[in-house]
DNA sequence: GCCAACGTTGGC
DNA sequence: GCCAACGTTGGC
């Protein structure tokens, strides 16, 4: 059991987009990163992740969800239609993977970025999301960083 | 809109 | 294999 940190972008997916998807799950596609893509791989079932929303107007954490499917071949990169195509990405070969992810819990408010950075000294020293420089769509997070979190809301 | 911090690409 | 150019991310 692993967890992660997975961002978002709420303009294009918000925490409530996922509330009222179907079964409130979705399939975590478009992934472009390599780094990225080998965590999306190494992800299992019953992973817990914390959903983040960057690029808005308050960045940080929204709520929490879980890993429902494993990796599988991502199908918009097979795509040309689809903004994320890659035409190096064969269906016998493919490039990038997907997981599903279930909304597990909807947090009150959004745990910002602000206040995780009050304790970047201290609990959250190592946490990867608060790295100078990190653009990582999908980080690892330790367990005690993920319960830190789940215990400011 | 700016810009730092990358990751990727491609010429050599 | 190097590295400049380019593109993207994401906080501010």
């Amino acid at each position: 059991m692993n967890y992660w940190l997975m961002k978002s972008e709420p303009g294009t997916f918000s925490i409530d987009h996922l509330a009222k998807a179907k079964s409130r799950t979705t399939g975590w596609d478009g992934v472009r990163n390599f780094q990225a893509r080998n965590y999306l791989r190494s992800m299992q079932e019953g992973d817990l992740a914390l959903f983040y929303h960057s690029s808005c107007e308050v960045p940080g954490v929204a709520g929490i969800v879980k890993v429902v499917r494993e990796g599988y071949p991502d199908k918009t990169a097979f795509d040309p239609k689809d903004h994320h195509y890659d035409p190096a990405s064969k269906a016998d070969a493919p490039r990038w993977y997907a997981v599903d992810v279930k909304l597990e819990r909807k947090f009150d408010r959004i745990v910002a970025l602000d206040e995780l950075r009050k304790y970047e000294k201290g609990k959250l020293k190592d946490m990867v999301v608060l790295r100078r420089g990190n653009r990582l769509s999908i980080t690892p997070v330790t367990k005690s960083e993920f319960e830190f979190v789940r215990s400011l809301v």
